[in-house]
DNA sequence: CTGTTGACCAAAT
DNA sequence: TATTTGGCCAACA
């Protein structure tokens, strides 16, 4: 059986985040109805093309991290590209105590 | 087909 | 509070 979404179903949830928040990769597969597929989600962001335009900077995981290594280029892109949209890292965890998500 | 890997997660220790 | 453990699903060797 194939997985109960596609990625352009993840891309599509993803658009809808808005500037200056951040969702985990579960919340992303819950939004999708599909809980479970966290790893699936960070799957297919690793796919993700370039040049997409999608924010996928503001996922982060369960821990309230980037899920880079801290001394990796992608790590510090993806914490440039947080902090640009006032979004801070302290202690290696994102400053917002609890991951804002607007509701639907 | 089996085994390993990964932008994960929650519960147990 | 910090680590470890077990589970998860798809992609790949």
């Amino acid at each position: 059986m194939h997985a109960p979404f596609s990625p352009s179903d993840i891309w599509f949830i993803l658009a809808k985040i808005p500037e200056g928040n951040v969702v985990t990769y579960g919340q992303l597969a819950n939004m999708a109805g599909a809980p479970g597929y966290a790893r699936v989600v960070g799957n297919i962001l690793k796919q993700l093309p370039s040049g997409s335009g999608l924010p996928w900077h503001r996922v982060i995981n369960s821990k309230g991290q980037i899920s880079f290594p801290e001394a990796s280029a992608k790590y510090q892109q993806q914490q440039s590209l947080l902090e640009s949209e006032g979004v801070t890292l302290l202690n290696g965890k994102v400053n917002l105590k609890l991951y804002q998500w607007n509701g639907e």
